[in-house]
DNA sequence: GTTTTTTCCTATAACGTTTTCGTAAAAGCC
DNA sequence: GGCTTTTACGAAAACGTTATAGGAAAAAAC
C-alpha cells in the first residue's frame, strides 16, 4: 500500500529501474557491487516488491487456495495444518473456502478462482456427488495444477493424495471379529463418497473372510442430524437380535454410538466392542476409551501441499498421475 | 491465466477498453444498450477480471488475512468458519497463517503482509508477549485496517472482538463455590495472556466476595507438555489439603484434570467439582459429562470480519476504538 | 590494432485493468 | 439558429513490476 516502489530505489541509486529489478532478482547481468548496493537500500527502505505488479507481469503469483468441506473437524483443521507448514516455508500464501458440503458453493469457488487469483488448488470434494464436471471445467479453463486428497474424485488426470482406506477397514474389522464380535456393523453415512465406498468395502471383505454372511441391515445410515442418528442407532441396539460390534467410518458417528450403547446400558466392550475412525483427541478419554482407526491427516496435507508446489514450479504435469496413499493408523484401547 | 481479457472483449465489441471497463462497472457514462452488448458478450466468454491488474490498478483488492496461532483447536477453528462464512458472502478471499505460537513466526507472517497483498488483517495474537510493535509498525507501514479477537493486546487504537472474560470467569467460580467446593483451584497457562489475565481476575474476585481466602497455590500453571501437566495436577491432587473444585481456563486443561481425577479414584462431582472453559463438542459425552464456559467463538469471528470489512470499505476509522465483547456461555452439566 | 566476446547496464514494451480528461454528437433552452 | 448542457464514448496515462532487445565499454582473442 503505502511502502517504496522500485522507481524510487532507481532514482535513488542513480540507476535504471530494470537495473534494479534484475540485481534484486539476483541477476548474473548485474555487477556484484551493483547488487550490493542495490540490496542494501532496499533493506534500508524495506523495500517489498508489490505483488499484484510481479504476478500480472508474470502471469502467476505465490497464492494457492485451499477447498474443504469443513474446518471445525479435526482431520481438516489437521490437513490444512500440514499444508500451511509446507506453504508456509515456501513462501507461498494460502487462501481457505469451505463448502459446508454445499455443491453449489463449491462449484461457485472454483468459478471465482477462475479469475487467475492463485497457482495451485488443493481440494477435498463435498458429499452429494453429481459428477465432477466443475473441476473438469476448472481445469480447462486455467490449466492450473490441482492436487485432490481424502475425498477424491475419480478423475484420472488429477493426483491425489489418500489413505489405505479399504485395506485399513479390513483390518479393523478382523480386530473387532477376532475380539469375539459375531455381527459387528458398519456405520456410514448416506451420502455417497469415495472414502466412505472404500471403507464399506473393506468391511465387507472381511466379514466374508472370516465366514460372517452380510445382510443389508448390518449397514447403518446415519445423516447429518445428530438427533435423528441417535434414534436410528438406539432402535438397531434395542433389537433382539442386536449387533454386538461397531465400526463407524465417520468420525461423529462413534461418539453418538457410545452415547447410545451408555443409554441402552449396553457395557463397551463387553456387550458391543467399538472402533470409530476419528483423529479427535479426546478419544482417549472416554468411558472407556476410544480404540481408533485415524487418518494421517497433518500427512496427507503435507504430502498434497508438497505435491502442488512441485507441480506449480516444475510447470510440468509429470506428477499428474500421482496417488500418493498414506496409511491409516489402528489404536486399540479398551473398547474393544 | 487463460481467459479472455477486456482488450478481447473490446476488439470484438468494436468498442474501447475504456468503454467495456466503465460498462462492466455499472457506469452512467454508458448507455443501457451499450451495457447490455458487454455484459452479454462477457457472459458469453465467462470474461473475469484479472485481480492483480485490478488490484495493481485501484491499488487494493478483496483479500483479507488471519493469523492465528492454531487451527486445531475447535475455539480457532470456529473463529475461522465465522470469520469465512463473513468473507465468502461478501465475496472476500481469506488467507490463512498459522503462528504455532511462536512469536518470530508472527512477525515474519506481518512483515511480509507489508508487500500489501492484502487490504485487511484479523489477528488473535500468540503467547510469550514481549510488547507489540510488530503492529504498531505494521500499521504505520501500510495503514491497514487490522481486528484483534480473543486474546488482544492492549493497543488502545486497534478495535477488537473478545468476550467478557472476567464477569463470566467470576460466574464460573461463584457456581463452583455455591455447588460447595471450599477451595476451588484455578488453572492456567505460565504463558502470560490477556484473556487469562481476565479470567483470573474474575476468579479472585470470585473468592474474595465469597469470604475465601485466596493464596498463591491456589494458581495452577500448566504448560504446553501435556505429560508434564498430568505430574503437576496428579501431585497437587494428592496432597492432603487437595482442592475440591477445578475452573480450568484453557481448554485442552480440562481433559486433563479428569485424567488425574480418575486415575487418583477421585469422584467428579462429590470430590471435585469441575467447570472447564472450552468449546468440545464432546464435553458433553465425557463421564461424567463436563461442565463447559464456551466462547461464543464463530460469532467471535464473524464480528470481526464484519467490522474489519466495514473499515476497509467506509476507508474510515470511525471504528477504530470498537471493542466488542460478546457473552461467554456457561453450561453446567454433570460435572458439578 | 582490429575484431570478437563478455560484462553490465538502459530503454522500452508489455501485463490488464481503472481513471482522468477530452470531445463529438445529441439534446435542451431561449 | 445559436447557445449551453448533457450523453456516450475514446485516448492515454497510470499502477509497479519483468522480460526482451539493444548497446557502450571493457576484456579477450588473433
Amino acid at each position: 500500500m503505502n511502502g517504496i516502489s522500485m522507481i524510487q530505489l532507481a532514482k535513488e541509486l542513480g540507476l535504471s529501474v530494470s537495473t534494479v529489478s534484475k540485481a534484486l532478482g539476483d541477476s548474473h547481468e548485474i555487477s556484484a557491487s551493483t547488487k550490493k548496493r542495490v540490496l542494501e537500500l532496499a533493506k534500508k527502505y524495506k523495500y517489498k516488491p508489490n505483488p499484484f505488479a510481479s504476478n500480472l507481469r508474470k502471469k502467476k503469483g505465490k497464492q494457492i487456495a485451499v477447498i474443504i468441506p469443513d474446518i471445525v473437524n479435526n482431520f481438516f483443521a489437521l490437513a490444512v495444518d500440514g499444508i500451511e507448514s509446507v506453504t508456509m516455508s515456501k513462501h507461498y500464501d494460502t487462501f481457505i473456502y469451505l463448502t459446508h458440503e454445499n455443491l453449489e458453493r463449491e462449484k461457485a469457488v472454483l468459478e471465482h478462482l477462475e479469475s487467475g487469483l492463485i497457482s495451485g488448488l488443493i481440494i477435498s470434494v463435498c458429499t452429494g456427488r453429481e459428477g465432477y464436471a466443475h473441476f473438469q471445467e476448472f481445469y480447462e479453463a486455467t490449466r492450473l495444477p490441482l492436487v485432490f486428497f481424502d475425498r477424491v474424485p475419480d478423475l484420472l488426470q488429477f493426483p491425489k493424495v489418500i489413505t489405505n482406506n479399504y485395506e485399513s477397514s479390513f483390518d479393523a474389522t478382523v480386530r473387532l471379529i477376532k475380539a469375539g464380535s459375531k455381527r459387528p456393523v458398519l456405520i456410514t453415512t448416506t451420502e455417497p463418497m469415495f472414502t466412505s465406498m472404500e471403507r464399506r468395502r473393506g468391511y465387507q471383505d472381511a466379514l466374508e473372510k472370516h465366514g460372517i454372511v452380510f445382510t443389508d441391515e448390518m449397514i447403518v445410515h446415519c445423516t447429518d442430524d445428530m438427533e435423528l442418528n441417535y434414534t436410528i442407532l438406539r432402535k438397531i441396539f434395542s433389537q433382539k437380535k442386536r449387533p454386538d460390534g461397531i465400526f463407524a467410518s465417520i468420525e461423529k458417528y462413534a461418539i453418538t454410538s457410545y452415547q447410545a450403547c451408555k443409554d441402552l446400558k449396553l457395557a463397551i466392550p463387553k456387550d458391543v466392542k467399538v472402533i470409530g475412525m476419528t483423529n479427535l483427541r479426546t478419544a482417549a478419554l472416554l468411558n472407556p476409551s476410544l480404540s481408533t482407526l485415524s487418518q494421517p491427516a497433518f500427512d496427507m496435507g503435507k504430502e498434497a501441499a508438497g505435491l502442488l508446489i512441485k507441480m506449480i514450479e516444475k510447470k510440468s504435469y509429470a506428477a499428474a498421475n500421482d496417488i500418493i496413499v498414506l496409511p491409516n493408523e489402528l489404536t486399540i484401547r479398551d473398547s474393544i
